[in-house]
DNA sequence: ACGCACCTTGTCCTTGTGGACAATAGCGGC
DNA sequence: GCCGCTATTGTCCACAAGGACAAGGTGCGT
């Protein structure tokens, strides 16, 4: 069930740490953030941080410089004693890859390990409502159609995997075809778009320019 | 590793149907929405339904009436073959506990089937990342300090010009420089800012997560 | 003087990419 | 039935990209 990822436990909180101690078979203890690049060194990427934990009046750890160098590259759990849903916007929006409540249960943590894990997000249901409700008021609802127009439905599809620097190999075993086709669908994709490679096709889909 | 709840799979598609029998040690087909409601009178609630395949000119199965209401209780991952973030919003919030895509690993999919069957809410990164941007007003996207932070000068200005599309042979006679050099400078960067290739480092520097 | 960070360039090699020829098959409209 | 659009896959090829070895030069602080 638990991932066999080493995993690193960046909190000052002595019983967290031991709570925390049975998340993965192997687990390190460590208090500084320093700790994180010498974890990415050691080319391990999985992290649980205690946002807890912060001396009074010190700024939150994920908003100091070292923070977001020395996360990049990380899986990391952000996990709070008190959470706000600003402050988990805040964390995800700073490079962690999940949010929860420090005293979730361990199963539950150890799926949000599981999960960052393997590259994707992790937010708590509450959060993620909140999150779905903000965002269906605020939508837009607009040009997402716009660069897209003259496209196929397929053609779509491997544009958007392409453009977010899947490569063709990746989006042809996404979509269960051949990369020849991937090729196919791509060539007609830049044609329809006049765009000569696939950094113009994403730069476009992503609205610059 | 597979959750051992029975799955319910709600699609016309017979190759997707055939794909996802290896989700889960029981699966049973249904082609219904009907089928919902039987499913959740036998006690059952895991669920994994195709948006892709509802019949032309048809308005898309989550908007009628009978899907909220046989959805509900229910834990229902949706797939779609065309990932619109507007669709999965919607399908969201009409009562589904995931949305992803129809052709994504199989291994994601049933990650995905343990954390909605564990009552939480599953959102794809792509999705959710956008989700997390959309609503985050206040962090005003800090722009170029932030990815160029870690960079020399020299390594800045390639990284510019290779983020908006040029070549290397390009960027080098735009430097005075040589294309080698150029590449070992990109290499810098990459390795820096922790990004595979230059597409990558394109939706970086221009603030796609 | 020494170390260190930065800028510079070299060659070899593997791989991904995109274009240039193709072909087959399904499906809808005329 | 024929035409056109779409999806699919094939081979061959030229080239850009990025990594793996390198190494020589400058300026700066101790």
């Amino acid at each position: 069930m638990s991932t066999p990822e080493p995993l690193l436990i960046l909190t000052t909180d002595d019983l967290l740490a031991e709570r925390w101690q049975a998340l993965a078979p192997t687990v390190i203890r460590a208090r500084e953030i320093e700790a994180l690049d010498t974890w990415r060194k050691a080319r391990h990427r999985l992290v649980v941080v205690d946002l807890g934990t912060h001396p009074a009046g010190a700024p939150p750890m994920w908003t100091e410089p070292a923070w977001r160098h020395n996360a990049a590259g990380l899986a990391i759990l952000a996990a709070s004693s008190r959470p706000e849903d600003d402050e988990g916007l805040a964390v995800l929006n700073a490079g962690a890859s999940g949010y929860c409540h420090s005293h979730a249960p361990l199963d539950t943590l150890r799926q949000a390990l599981e999960v960052i894990d393997s590259g994707e997000l992790w937010v708590g249901r509450a959060l993620l409502s909140r999150l779905l409700r903000l965002v269906d008021t605020r939508l837009p609802r607009a040009g997402l159609a716009d660069w897209a127009a003259p496209l196929t439905e397929r053609e779509r599809e491997v544009a958007h995997h392409a453009a977010v620097g899947e490569s063709n190999l990746a989006i042809a075993d996404a979509l269960g075809i051949t990369e020849r086709t991937v090729k196919a669908h791509l060539k007609a994709v830049f044609e329809k778009l006049q765009v000569a490679d696939r950094l113009q096709l994403a730069l476009r889909v992503h609205g610059v320019r």
